[in-house]
DNA sequence: ATTGAAACTTGCACTAC
DNA sequence: GTAGTGCAAGTTTCAAT
């Protein structure tokens, strides 16, 4: 699906404030609020846009520890098995196949030290699992929302940019 | 500041659909429209909730690749200079200093390998950055919005979890 | 928790390219 | 035909009770 400068300026102005009204969003980029109802809509239903999301300080619901952890599977593991596995901790907020050493990256949240320490137990104990390397994050330098730069004008869209 | 069933209840609501009505919201926490909107003002103020945003597929935007890249920075580096040099690449999703070997890890979306690789060119090319190590993404296998797993009964909270 | 005024959403008729 | 505008009915918000 093809997205003009509107679709891209709508969807930067839902990405920094996914509960702002139509008329405003319209306001913005020079649309009528059903012009800007009726492109939304459509972005909802193509897939470009998958939905509306509040932000959460980590801290504020008790995550106070995340960690990284690459994993080294056995030669014959599927993707699909470590997605399977991944699906059932609720500490792993992302995981991803890689290039390089490790066949899989996961990004884990818990509450400490100590709990991070329990989740990678648990995930080396999976069958598929040959040994894990972690990294514990000291601080978050950048966390930018998906798709928060798409469509700045400041910053360059993956085209242009 | 703190957290109480409800607050967790209607962050969940909100994590889920950051575009749910606050009657809607009250339907499922147990709660009238006003106490919600009374909540979610309160939750805002004292930044438990940081913002509300669009999810957005990043294909649609033409993010069709991501890396995760260690930087191995000189001695004396201090995270700050990461963060504001980091921040300058919108290429650059999220980074974070770390335990182990590497110094920090970035998080990278661009259109394509080669964006990927202009881009860790220029990273690599500041001065604090000894050297660069990165892995492409083959498949994202998990991907959960911050806070989703926070209070769904389901999953542990991280408390009790 | 209820109420009422102001604002928002959303379908529809209409217009322009 | 595709995409925008304006309007009106039904909801939702939000402050005051």
């Amino acid at each position: 699906m093809e997205l003009d400068r509107l679709d891209r300026d709508i969807i930067a102005a839902l990405v920094e404030d996914a509960r702002a009204t139509y008329a405003e969003i319209g306001h913005d980029v020079g649309l009528s609020a059903s012009a800007v109802k009726r492109r939304v809509d459509r972005l909802r239903e193509t897939g470009a846009i998958t939905g509306f999301s509040a932000r959460v300080a980590p801290r504020a619901l008790g995550w106070n520890t995340e960690a990284y952890v690459e994993l080294f599977c056995q030669g014959k593991t599927k993707p699909s098995d470590i997605a399977l596995a991944m699906a059932r901790y609720p500490e792993v907020v992302a995981a991803a196949t890689i290039t390089g050493e490790a066949d899989a990256l996961l990004h884990i949240r818990a509450t400490d030290v100590r709990h991070v320490e329990r989740v990678i137990e648990r995930i080396a104990a999976e069958t598929f699992v040959v040994r894990t390397k972690s990294s514990i994050v000291l601080s978050r330098l950048v966390d930018l929302p998906t798709g928060a730069v798409a469509s700045d004008p400041r910053n360059g869209s993956p085209v242009g940019g």
